[in-house]
DNA sequence: CCATTAAGATACT
DNA sequence: AGTATCTTAATGG
């Protein structure tokens, strides 16, 4: 068993200065959730930042009818930017966040936000780039839903969950991934079969798996 | 066995 | 593409 210290060095030595490293011990708190456990949820206040140490989890909006949309994951060494827009107003998440597989995460309280910029370079990039991905992911994220269609939408889904589950069996039914997608069972069902039948995946019940012929 | 639930099929919008 | 409905298949008691 790592202490919190030894694992953020020996992770990312070369993200953060070795002070901010102490400060981030100091001030955070670990915590582990198994998978599929709802980390936050849409209207939970914010007073932390999660800094994604290990695992991946997956970023959701729901609309008033309690229908899904995956926005984009989380993954070792990733922080979630709306939240730390949201933490230094005291607003409250307007997202939704499930762990996709055991992750560990720590949670840097908001008040030290600012004097961190001000004070680590490195957490001031760290910010800034973050910030930056995370705009990026949520362009793609609009790109998809409004210009591509959704056997391109499913195809990039199938990739990006076999990518941050690294794996390509992937235990998931036809039904949730729908609501992944915002989507129905059966429309999902029909392009799944189409492409078991070009080979690019095979089906069995709760789960698919990718085929080599993916890249 | 049977109950539950995922997935397939068909027809209609 | 999505909904409604029915059928079939898998799973776990």
């Amino acid at each position: 068993m790592h202490t919190c210290k030894e694992k953020l060095e020996q992770q990312f030595k070369y993200l953060f200065e070795e002070k901010l490293i102490e400060d981030m011990c100091r001030h955070g708190k670990l915590r582990v959730f198994d998978a599929n456990v709802t980390i936050m949820d849409i209207g939970s206040d914010l007073n932390a930042i999660p800094f994604v140490i290990d695992g991946s989890i997956k970023v959701l909006t729901e609309n008033d009818q309690s229908d899904d949309l995956l926005l984009y994951y989380l993954e070792s060494g990733d922080t979630c930017s709306v939240t730390l827009s949201c933490c230094s107003h005291n607003a409250k998440s307007k997202v939704k966040a499930i762990a996709e597989t055991r992750s560990e995460v720590l949670f840097i309280p908001g008040s030290l936000l600012s004097e961190w910029m001000v004070r680590y370079a490195s957490w001031r990039n760290y910010i800034l780039d973050s910030y930056n991905s995370r705009l990026n992911e949520m362009i793609e994220a609009i790109d998809s839903l409004a210009f591509q269609n959704l056997e391109e939408r499913l195809m990039n889904y199938l990739k990006d969950k076999s990518w941050v589950n690294k794996t390509r069996i992937l235990d998931v039914t036809h039904q949730q991934i729908a609501s992944d997608l915002n989507s129905s069972r059966v429309v999902i069902s029909r392009l799944l079969k189409k492409f078991e039948k070009n080979k690019m995946i095979l089906q069995q019940r709760n789960r698919v798996e990718l085929t080599d012929k993916l890249s």
